[in-house]
DNA sequence: GCCAACGTTGGC
DNA sequence: GCCAACGTTGGC
């Protein structure tokens, strides 16, 4: 099983959402970047996946959710009245995929940037390379170890 | 195929 | 609000 991290600003969804989603999941709509989204692809059911806030106050990891639905063409690359429009994209090979993505837990302490910063264990943490921008990164087994003793989730659960 | 210009992301 | 990093676009 691998691990992931996504993010989203809370101000257009925040991991709330998420959990007051219907089944607690929602469709990872709109991720348009080819790195990000070969790593959309990349996910199988059951994989865990930290929710990272970005451009919040704090920015912050805050909870924990699961891939329900591996890879699918993303709907709203064929819509003309959505911003995420894509007119390069047909149906017959769709540029951009989405997941399905369903809140397992808030966790209890929410990790920030600030404190994951100079972790032992996190230096290779892609959310912490300066300019970093991937919206979908994968995450390796100690980082995800780390964090969680860090948010004061047990593996067990996690 | 190179690279400058530009737009976006996202931390600070 | 600023700006660094980086992806994309388009001229050549």
């Amino acid at each position: 099983m691998s691990h992931w991290l996504v993010k989203s600003e809370p101000t257009s969804f925040s991991y709330r959402d998420l959990e007051k989603a219907p089944k607690k999941t929602t469709s990872w709509e709109g991720v348009r970047n080819y790195a990000a989204r070969n790593f959309l692809r990349a996910m199988r059911k059951g994989d865990r996946v930290f929710f990272y806030h970005s451009n919040a106050e704090p920015n912050a990891i805050v909870g924990i959710c699961e891939v329900v639905r591996e890879a699918y063409p993303d709907e709203s690359q064929f819509d003309r009245k959505s911003e995420m429009h894509d007119p390069k994209s047909t149906r017959e090979s769709p540029t951009w995929s989405t997941v399905d993505l369903r809140a397992v837990r808030a966790l209890p302490r929410a990790v920030t940037l600030a404190e994951l910063r100079g972790v032992a264990g996190l230096e290779k943490m892609e959310i912490l390379r300066k300019g970093s921008r991937l919206s979908v990164t994968p995450v390796s087994e100690e980082e995800w170890r780390v964090v969680c003793a860090l948010a004061g989730v047990s593996d067990a659960v996690a």
